[in-house]
DNA sequence: CAGTCGTGGGA
DNA sequence: TTCCCAAGACT
């Protein structure tokens, strides 16, 4: 018996019989050999192409992975390819997907590879979780699945099908509930073929333990879920609680010459960090056209004037609601840095293509080229952004 | 520990 | 239309 005390709510670790082990384990495995989906990166045991996937993968779903992956692989094929391309690259590849500090935290940690470990993955999640964006569940993962260390991991998935299988109390984040979740999951990875057993986990947990309707009847193991055996499926684990979106605006300087744009790259931290942008500064709701257009001369070192204004373009991120004004401008002197962003290009609307760029901005500049700004009829249909509108109309473009 | 960081799809 | 998320990491 551990001497270690406890206070009398703290959670304590469900012990895992030599039985339930077992008793979970087989049949979580061969209901994993019968069920698993055909999904790409489980055609390779390439770690660097698993590593990849398994980043792709945080936070974002399967399908919308696949053909990011696909692409990226194709464009970086090995670890040291990706290592000596430049940012740019990299960032443009992960254009779309989201959460671009993965992208750069990526590039970073297979410059690492190669400079710390000539160019081969170390197999152990102890030596992985040093790299940049390796963090103990993708570290667990690359460790198991492509090297198979029986390593934990613990992802959403995981954490609901555990806390139904051994009905774990606590909301997300709670101390104690995340210690138990990673002692149930490194006690369940020993055994045959922990790289699937835990791929089994997460499979199990995307496709039958979902959070919502479960299928608890086509469960391998649902005789030995306490969550089920109490009728408790439904309220486990809890729901996170989440903070309302902010409103955030944006107003964005759309300054065409000689059939270019305007482009700036944005600070690395926070939101949209080192993607392209049309000159951007923050306004409130109320902020007169008038005064924003100043905000932009200043910050541009330049004298603009208004010409018209765009289509708003809105987009809801997970904790902003975003609104994207589009302020047509022209004046001088053109600048080719300003303090107030890492960098600043003149671009034609294909050079931008290159450029990592945040969906909003993409929406922005579409919309932008579909005006025809850059004079000449709206230009080669601006990648017809799957039949949607590229943004509610607020009012018609106006000026010229 | 709580806040931050995106997106497309489905209810 | 609106809301909710999904294979986390970092500060």
């Amino acid at each position: 018996m551990s001497p270690r005390k406890r206070t009398a709510t703290a959670a304590l670790p469900p012990p895992v019989s030599p039985e339930r082990h077992a008793a979970l384990r087989g049949p979580l495995l061969s209901w994993y050999d019968r069920n698993k989906r055909d999904l790409p990166w489980r055609r390779t045991r390439d770690p660097y192409a698993i590593w990849l996937s398994e980043v792709m993968l945080q936070q974002t779903q399967v399908s919308t992975v696949i053909p990011y992956w696909e692409r990226f692989l194709a464009r970086f094929p090995t670890v040291k390819a990706l290592a000596s391309a430049p940012l740019d690259d990299v960032l443009s590849g992960w254009k779309g997907l989201g959460y671009y500090t993965r992208a750069r935290n990526l590039h970073r940690a297979a410059q690492e590879v190669v400079e710390r470990f000539g160019g081969k993955f170390p197999p152990t999640a102890e030596e992985l979780i040093t790299l940049p964006g390796f963090g103990r569940y993708t570290a667990g993962a690359v460790a198991s699945i492509a090297f198979g260390e029986p390593a934990p991991i613990v992802d959403g998935n995981v954490a609901r099908v555990l806390s139904r299988l051994f009905e774990v109390e606590g909301l997300p984040g709670d101390r104690d509930r995340e210690a138990t979740l990673w002692a149930l999951a490194t006690e369940l990875a020993k055994g045959e073929r922990p790289g699937d057993f835990n791929q089994a986990l997460m499979e199990h947990g995307a496709t039958t333990c979902r959070p919502e309707s479960p299928l608890c009847l086509l469960c391998p193991v649902r005789d030995g879920c306490f969550a089920y055996r109490k009728g408790r499926v439904h309220e486990l684990p809890p729901a996170k609680v989440r903070a309302a979106p902010r409103k955030l605006f944006l107003a964005l300087a759309v300054w065409p010459h000689a059939g270019t744009l305007l482009f700036a790259r944005r600070a690395d931290k926070g939101l949209f960090g080192g993607l392209w942008e049309l000159p951007a500064v923050e306004v409130d709701e109320e902020t007169p056209e008038a005064e924003a257009v100043q905000r932009l001369s200043s910050t541009l070192g330049a004298t603009l004037a208004l010409e018209g204004t765009l289509d708003s373009v809105r987009r809801q991120l997970t904790h902003r609601d975003l609104t994207l004004r589009l302020l047509r401008v022209s004046g001088g002197p053109r600048p080719t840095k300003s303090a107030a962003f890492q960098e600043l290009r003149w671009c034609t609307p294909q050079e931008a293509e290159a450029l990592g760029m945040s969906t909003a901005m993409q929406r922005a500049l579409d919309a932008v080229l579909g005006h025809g700004v850059l004079g000449g009829d709206a230009p080669a249909a601006p990648a017809p952004a799957k039949k949607k509108a590229a943004g509610r109309t607020t009012r018609k473009a106006t000026g010229g």
